[in-house]
DNA sequence: TATACTGTATATGAACAATATACACGCTTG
DNA sequence: CAAGCGTGTATATTGTTCATATACAGTATA
């Protein structure tokens, strides 16, 4: 498994790491019964908090990404194929959903969109 | 000039302002010289504190969309259409840019992300 | 010059991100 | 079976950000 933490990003960094594994998982990257690294390693490796790990960890676990075993370690969750493509679809239909708002206010066209996503993809 | 707050965004205030009116400044709605609400007229109008609404002021003027005349009031600076267009393509294109960065890490495709956009625009 | 508008500055509180450090659970092994 | 080392957990603290109330300062004008 691999995260970074970029400094420059105005995320909090639980969040950046919760979405990196997040987005690994949904990928298929990081399969079910998988260990996460420990709360303490992974603070190491990064050179963040616990506690900051353990915020990235939780907020997977509230969102049935991972589940945790006290003592032992947490893990990847038992999730299907079909789980798995209903919250990725949940999660970026939102946002795109978002993202079209504020194309919108800016006074965007559907077709000035496509354009730019063909531009800068 | 209109403007909105919504409870359920999770963008503080001052920034949902600043967002609306400096979107309303490109697209060519509030013109050169047009003189805003006052602090305290918009404060009251949105029940929101003086501060708050300062802050999206201030905003406002440090990206180089209104200017201050203490005592007068806030007025919409003099820009150009070429001023106007270079700023808003900025933006939308550094917007469109982490955008991308977000699907990509989802693993989408440019051809998914066309579709998604002709799906939900 | 009084007063009724403008914007500004200060002090305060609540919520949040991140931290260090001490605590509790569960294996393994002498 | 107790020691020790690996897990995750809880508490108390610091600094920052969002938002507030309230008092201050500039400008026009009746």
């Amino acid at each position: 498994m691999q995260v970074y933490i970029s400094d420059t990003s105005e995320k909090p960094i639980y969040q950046q790491l919760f979405e990196q594994i997040s987005s690994q998982i949904l990928k298929g990257e990081l399969q079910s019964g998988f260990m996460l690294p420990s709360i303490r390693g992974a603070a190491k490796e990064l050179r963040v908090s616990v506690i900051t790990v353990k915020k990235a960890w939780e907020e997977l676990e509230r969102n049935g990404f991972i589940y945790t075993k006290v003592g032992k370690g947490c893990f990847v969750a038992n999730l299907t194929e079909n789980d798995l493509n209903k919250k990725k679809n949940e999660i970026i239909e939102q946002k795109m959903s978002k993202d079209l708002d504020y194309y919108k206010r800016m006074g965007l066209k559907e077709a000035d969109i496509i354009e730019l996503v063909r531009k800068l993809y």
